[in-house]
RNA sequence: UGGGGCGUGGCCAAGUGGUAAGGCACCAGUUUUUGGUACUGGCAUUCGCAGGUUCGAUCCCUGCCGCCCCAG
């Protein structure tokens, strides 16, 4: 039986993790496909959108391998998908997390579709995550897989839908890169179709390494960082774009104004820098009001504003089951902080839901410890120790 | 205008005759696929102004300017 050669597209950014992320596969004997994500490009004040660079290192990268490669520009629907979204956000004074919506709706919806159409079996990413197939096609398993008996078989859920295949979402061997953070969102159906080589990399120079002795263009390009279209401008810069500002004032915890900010819709729970207010300690941003357009902050470390133990989310996205209630998971509310373990509690719904949608469901999280500057529009996730349940933004 | 106090970088604030601590803010860098946090570094040739005493003054003296408090 001769075993049918499968196509990848390999998402390209013109980095070194997506670069030897196409490399290993290639070596894997898949037929891969190099696709450069055209999100943006147009240039911002003071910064040109490095764009065309980008998409050049990744070209020079599928040359190297002898792939075929080739663009998708999704400038319009990163735009309304992942931009409107974001501005929509901060206009109603929370703190989205644009990568998050990016990865949802463009890497793992239009770039998994598009690509199926094109002719892909599958697509992989240079994110440093795993995912677990139960095809068996996956190389990849969680190390873990065996090694705890109290997931036992619930780690990749039964169905009676043979057509579907099911996938688990699991931390980057390498912790301190992980970013299962910015892919709770994506569908448990993507993550069938989806291979993240880079995570089974316990460090980024291993990563390097391999580039270099690979000879890849991109062995020592710096890490890109911030948002991607972003860049180096800065959010303030960014949103000053989009939306008019008006100066409003900045009281501290005993309601004394003390300063005057430029736009509260720059402001996000815990911020410390940009108030331009001295004296003393330094204050946190623990509210604002985007109504009165006022910016509320203090001094005490310990304001019970900073700190919250439970949690209300929305949205929630479940990647297979949903959490049991009762049992202790572990939950982070940004980007990098620690996990704190709390328990999940669904909220009812008297609406109609179906299986696959989860949207406008609720949770609430009761945390064992306080968390600092928990913030609306940001993202709690939650993991069953190495796999990644899902979550929800913040209310 | 009587009495007392004070005026040190954007803010708070030590110093008090030997050549300007510290904190906040700000700036830069590091960390980071959000925002933010955190970390590291930078940041007053100058102490309200003008004179004087002294080898030497932010610190002593005089005058002026400004502020605050009490008194009235």
């Amino acid at each position: 039986m001769v075993k049918k050669v499968e196509t990848v597209f390999v998402g390209m950014s013109g980095g070194v993790d997506s670069s030897v992320t196409a490399a290993l596969l290639k070596e894997q004997g898949y037929r891969v496909v190099g696709v450069y994500m055209k999100n943006w490009s147009q240039d911002l004040p003071g910064l040109p959108c490095p764009w065309k660079q980008d998409y050049q290192d990744a070209k020079r990268v599928a040359v190297q391998l002898g792939i075929d490669f080739k663009m998708y520009d999704f400038e319009k629907e990163y735009r309304h998908k992942v931009v409107d979204y974001m501005i929509a956000e901060y206009q109603a004074g929370r703190t989205p997390n644009p990568d998050i919506m990016c990865n949802q709706e463009v890497k793992f919806k239009l770039f998994l579709d598009t690509a199926l159409a094109d002719g892909a079996d599958l697509i992989a990413t240079g994110h440093y995550a795993r995912t677990v197939h139960s095809s068996g096609n996956s190389k990849f398993q969680a190390p873990n897989l065996v090694l705890d008996p109290d997931r036992g078989s619930k780690q990749i859920p039964k169905t009676n839908d043979q057509n579907s295949k099911h996938a688990g979402l699991y931390v980057a061997a390498n912790a301190e890169k992980d970013q299962t953070y910015f892919l709770y969102r994506v569908t448990e159906q993507a993550l069938a179709r989806t291979l993240m080589p880079i995570g089974d990399f316990e460090t980024k120079d291993e990563v390097r390494a391999l580039a270099k002795k690979l000879g890849l263009a991109t062995a020592a390009k710096k890490d890109s960082q911030g948002i991607c279209f972003v860049g180096k401008v800065g959010i303030r810069d960014f949103l000053s774009q989009y939306v008019t500002t008006k100066p409003g004032a900045i009281k501290d915890q005993n309601g004394i104004v003390i300063g005057e900010h430029d736009g509260a819709i720059f402001y996000t729970i815990g911020q410390r820098h940009g108030l331009d207010v001295g004296g003393g300690l330094p204050y946190y941003v623990i509210g604002k009001d985007m109504q009165k357009n006022e910016v509320y902050v203090t001094t005490d470390l310990d304001d019970e504003n900073l700190w919250k133990n439970e949690l209300k989310l929305t949205d929630v996205h479940w990647i297979n089951d949903p959490p049991e209630e009762g049992k202790t998971y572990q939950v982070r509310t940004r980007y990098r902080a620690p996990l704190t373990p709390g328990k999940i509690k669904i909220a009812q719904n008297n609406t109609h839901r179906s299986t696959s949608s989860n949207r406008e469901e609720r949770c609430e999280v009761f945390l064992e410890e306080s968390v600092r500057a928990v913030t609306p529009g940001q993202s709690a996730v939650i993991y069953d120790g190495d796999r990644v349940v899902g979550g929800g933004i913040v209310v």
